[in-house]
RNA sequence: GCCAGUGUAGCUCAGCUGGUAGAGCAGCUGAUUUGUAAUCAGCUGGUCGGGGGUUCGAAUCCGUCCACUGGCUCCA
C-alpha cells in the first residue's frame, strides 16, 4: 500500500499503482466523471498512470488551470490528426495549450488555409473526437524517436529531439496520429465535446524572424457545447466594446493616414473627456505634494547619451532631427525621465527638499513598427501621466508606499475592482543586460519587494521582465469582461541620478545621491482611455462622461422652455445640451440612446405647466417627471 | 519589420467569371409639431486607398507603395 495525501490534509492508503481515476472513483462518481489530470507531486500526469509511491496529490477538472490546459493540449493533438488526415504532408512544430485554448503550429508544405479550410478541419476533429480513441502514452528510446521522425522527414520534431534528453521521452498516439509530446493528456477524445477553430496566423519556427514561417491554428474546445456558446457570446460581446469601434462611434479619437499611422488625434468629445480625467489626477496629485513642470517635446541627442537611451534605443527610435545650419541632433523625447533629471540638477539640492516630487503629463513619441499599432492601445505618440520622485534611499520604501496608494486610489475611482501587481525583476541569467551596479540592483529589488509586502498587495513575481535601468512593478486590471490589462508602472532606478551625477547635501553636510522613482498611474492616457472605454462599453462613468445630459423637446413649441432648463443645469455644473432637431420624441430618443447620453430630459406640455422634466436613465428607462432641484438631488452622489 | 487578409459615399455594406458604380443610415430641402429606441417625400454625395502596368475597355486582372485587421517578433 501507499500513501496518497489530498491538498486538504487528509491521507488515505491506496493499493501500489493506483491511478487518479481509482482514486477519485474512491471519493466519488460525479468527480471521477470529471477528472481531467492529476497532480501528483508538483508533476501533472494523465488519470489513467499508475502511482507507485507516497505521493500528494490535487485532481484536477475544468475548473482549474491545469486542467484546462489538459483538455487544450489533447486538443491540439485532435486538430493535429485531423490536419494529418486531411495534410498527409503536414509536418508539426509546436502545439501548446494557451490561455484560451491552444494553437498548433504546422508546415502544409507550401499550401496555405484561409478561414474556410477551418470548418472542414473543426468538422473532421470532431469526427475523430466522437471516436472516443484513447490518448496513449509510450516511452521511447531517443534513437527510435529520431528515426521515427527521420523516416516521417519531420525537421521540426528531430530539432525538438535534440535538445531532450535519453530517458526523458515520450510519444503519446490517438487514432492514427503519434506525436512527440511529454504530455500529459485526456483519457480519450470523446471528452472533447465542442470545438471552435478561432484563428488563422503566421509564426515563425521557435519565435526567430530568421527562421521557416509556420501556419499557426487556433482553436478552443470545451467539455460541453454550451459553454463553447457562452465563450463564443463573451467575444461577440468584446467585439462590441472594442474601443477602436466605439471610439469612432463617440467620436471620441481619429486617426488619418495623411497625419500619420499611430498617431490618434483626439476630437473634441474625447478631449473632454481626457482632460477631466488628467485634472482628476492633477487635483490628487497637488493633494499628495506633488509639484507641475513642463518640457519640450524635444532633447539634444548629448541628452539622450547621457541618460543611456541612445546606447538602448537609438537605433529602433525615430531618427534625429538635424538643424539646417548648426548641424545640431535633436531627438523627439521617447520618455520624460531625462528632462526632468535636468530639473533636479539645475540647483543644489538639500535633503530638506527630499522627496521633490515633479509632475508632467509628458507626451512621447516613441517609433513603433507598423505592424504593432493597434488603436489607442499601442501608438507612436503617447501621453504619460508621468511624475518622477527624487528622494533619499531611506525615503524610497514610504514613497513607494504613497504611490501603490495613489494608484490603487486612481484604479478604484474608474471602477476597476480587480487588480493584482507584477514585480518585474532581472532575469538572474543574463545581468549583462542591464545597466547599473549590482548592489543598485539589490537595493532597488528588495524595496519594492518589502513595499508591496506592506500594502499587502497580491503580487506575482517575474523573473527578466525589468527595465534595462531598473525593477519595476506594473498593475494589471481586470476589466469587466475578466480579461486582463497592464497600465500604470512604478520604478525604482538607482541609474539615472547616477548617470545625472544628481546629488543632495544630507544633513551631514556632504553630497549623496538621491534615489530616484518613476511613475505613472494611469500609465499612457490613450492606453488608458482605450482601457476603460471596454471596460465600461462606452458608458463612462458621469463625472467623466463628455455629455452628461441631453434635453429633448417633445415638439419645437418646448424649445423655449428647454432653453430655461438648459441654463439651470449649466449654471449647476453640468454638462449637456438640447437636441432641437425637429424629429419625433422617438427618433431623438434612439440617436441619444445610441449616443450613450446617460440622462435624456424630456420636456413637454406637461413639464413646462409644472416647471419639470421627465428623466430617462440610460439602462433603466422612464424615472418619471420631478423639478431640476430633485433631479440634482437624485443625481449627485454619482458626481 | 515579417506572414496572411482587407481597403467601394461621413458610417455599415452590395457590386458573379473585366463593359467606367448601388442600398440603408447620416447630411441637405420640404411637409409633419410629434410623449420614452427609427414620420414621410425629394435631393446631394464616390478620380472604387495612392500612383503604375496589362487590355479596345479595370472597382474587378498583375506588380508596387500606403493604411487597417489578425498573428509573429518588439515594447524605455
Amino acid at each position: 500500500m501507499i500513501k496518497i495525501s489530498f491538498p486538504d490534509g487528509r491521507v488515505k492508503e491506496y493499493p501500489v499503482g493506483v491511478t487518479a481515476h481509482e482514486i477519485a472513483l474512491s471519493i466519488s462518481e460525479g468527480l471521477a466523471r470529471n477528472i481531467l489530470s492529476a497532480k501528483v507531486n508538483d508533476q501533472v500526469i494523465e488519470i489513467n498512470r499508475p502511482i507507485r509511491s507516497d505521493s500528494r496529490i490535487q485532481l484536477l477538472t475544468w475548473n482549474d488551470k491545469e486542467g484546462k490546459s489538459t483538455f487544450w493540449h489533447s486538443s491540439a493533438h485532435l486538430m493535429a490528426e485531423a490536419l494529418e488526415a486531411i495534410y498527409p504532408d503536414t509536418r508539426f512544430g509546436i502545439g501548446p495549450p494557451i490561455e484560451n485554448g491552444f494553437y498548433y503550429d504546422v508546415d502544409l508544405g507550401g499550401k496555405t488555409l484561409s478561414s474556410n479550410d477551418l470548418q472542414a478541419i473543426e468538422n473532421k476533429m470532431n469526427e475523430l473526437a466522437r471516436q472516443n480513441n484513447p490518448y496513449i502514452r509510450q516511452e521511447i528510446s531517443k534513437a527510435d524517436a529520431i528515426a521515427y521522425f527521420t523516416e516521417r522527414n519531420d525537421p521540426y520534431k528531430l530539432e525538438l529531439l535534440q535538445d531532450l534528453e535519453d530517458g526523458q521521452i515520450s510519444f503519446y498516439s490517438q487514432g492514427k496520429f503519434t506525436d512527440l509530446c511529454r504530455g500529459p493528456h485526456l483519457p480519450n477524445t470523446g471528452l472533447i465535446k465542442a470545438i471552435k477553430l478561432t484563428s488563422l496566423a503566421g509564426a515563425y519556427w521557435r519565435g526567430d524572424e530568421k527562421r521557416q514561417q509556420l501556419t499557426r491554428i487556433y482553436g478552443i474546445t470545451f467539455p460541453k457545447q454550451k459553454e463553447l456558446d457562452e465563450y463564443l457570446l463573451m467575444l461577440e460581446e468584446a467585439r462590441k466594446r472594442d474601443h477602436r469601434k466605439l471610439g469612432q462611434e463617440l467620436e471620441l479619437f481619429m486617426f488619418s493616414e495623411r497625419v500619420g499611422a499611430g498617431l490618434p488625434i483626439w476630437l473634441p468629445k474625447g478631449t473632454a473627456l481626457r482632460q477631466r480625467l488628467e485634472d482628476f489626477l492633477k487635483q490628487e496629485q497637488i493633494n499628495r505634494g506633488y509639484t507641475p513642470v513642463i518640457t519640450p517635446h524635444i532633447g539634444h541627442k548629448n541628452l539622450y547619451m547621457t541618460s543611456g537611451h541612445w546606447e538602448k534605443y537609438g537605433a529602433d527610435s525615430f531618427q534625429a532631427i538635424h538643424t539646417p545650419r548648426e548641424g545640431e541632433e535633436f531627438l523627439l523625447k521617447p520618455m520624460n525621465c531625462p528632462h526632468h533629471c535636468e530639473i533636479y540638477g539645475h540647483k543644489p539640492r538639500s535633503y530638506k527638499e527630499l522627496p521633490l516630487r515633479i509632475a508632467e503629463f509628458g507626451t512621447v513619441y516613441r517609433y513603433e513598427q507598423s505592424g504593432e499599432l493597434h488603436g489607442l492601445t499601442r501608438v507612436r505618440c503617447f501621453t504619460q501621466d508621468d511624475a518622477h520622485i527624487f528622494c533619499t534611499p531611506d525615503q524610497v520604501k514610504a514613497e513607494f508606499l504613497n504611490v501603490l496608494d495613489l494608484t490603487m486610489h486612481v484604479i478604484r475611482k474608474l471602477g476597476f475592482e480587480h487588480f493584482t501587481a507584477q514585480i518585474s525583476l532581472r532575469d538572474p541569467e543574463n545581468k549583462e543586460k542591464y545597466i547599473g551596479s549590482e548592489e543598485n540592483w539589490i537595493k532597488a529589488e528588495s524595496a519594492i519587494i518589502e513595499a508591496t509586502k506592506e500594502a499587502g498587495l497580491e503580487t506575482i513575481t517575474e523573473l527578466g521582465e525589468a527595465a534595462f535601468y531598473g525593477p519595476k512593478l506594473d498593475f494589471m486590471v481586470k476589466d469587466a469582461l475578466g480579461r486582463s490589462w497592464q497600465l500604470g508602472t512604478i520604478q525604482v532606478d538607482y541609474n539615472l541620478p547616477e548617470r545625472f551625477q544628481l546629488e543632495y547635501i544630507g544633513s551631514d553636510n556632504s553630497k549623496h545621491r538621491p534615489v530616484m522613482i518613476h511613475r505613472a498611474p494611469f500609465g499612457s492616457m490613450e492606453r488608458f482611455i482605450g482601457v476603460l472605454t471596454e471596460h465600461c462599453a462606452g458608458k463612462f462613468p458621469l463625472w467623466l462622461t463628455p455629455e452628461q445630459y441631453m434635453i429633448l423637446p417633445v415638439s419645437d413649441k418646448y424649445i423655449e422652455y428647454a432653453r430655461i432648463v438648459n441654463q439651470g443645469l449649466r449654471s449647476q455644473g453640468l454638462r449637456g445640451d438640447i437636441d432641437d432637431r425637429t424629429e419625433s420624441i422617438g427618433k431623438k430618443i434612439r440617436d441619444n440612446e445610441l449616443r450613450k447620453i446617460p440622462f435624456m430630459l424630456i420636456v413637454g406640455e406637461k413639464e413646462q405647466e409644472q416647471g419639470q422634466i421627465s428623466v430617462r436613465k440610460q439602462g433603466s428607462g422612464d424615472q418619471g417627471s420631478v423639478s431640476i432641484n430633485d433631479f440634482m438631488s437624485m443625481i449627485r452622489q454619482e458626481l
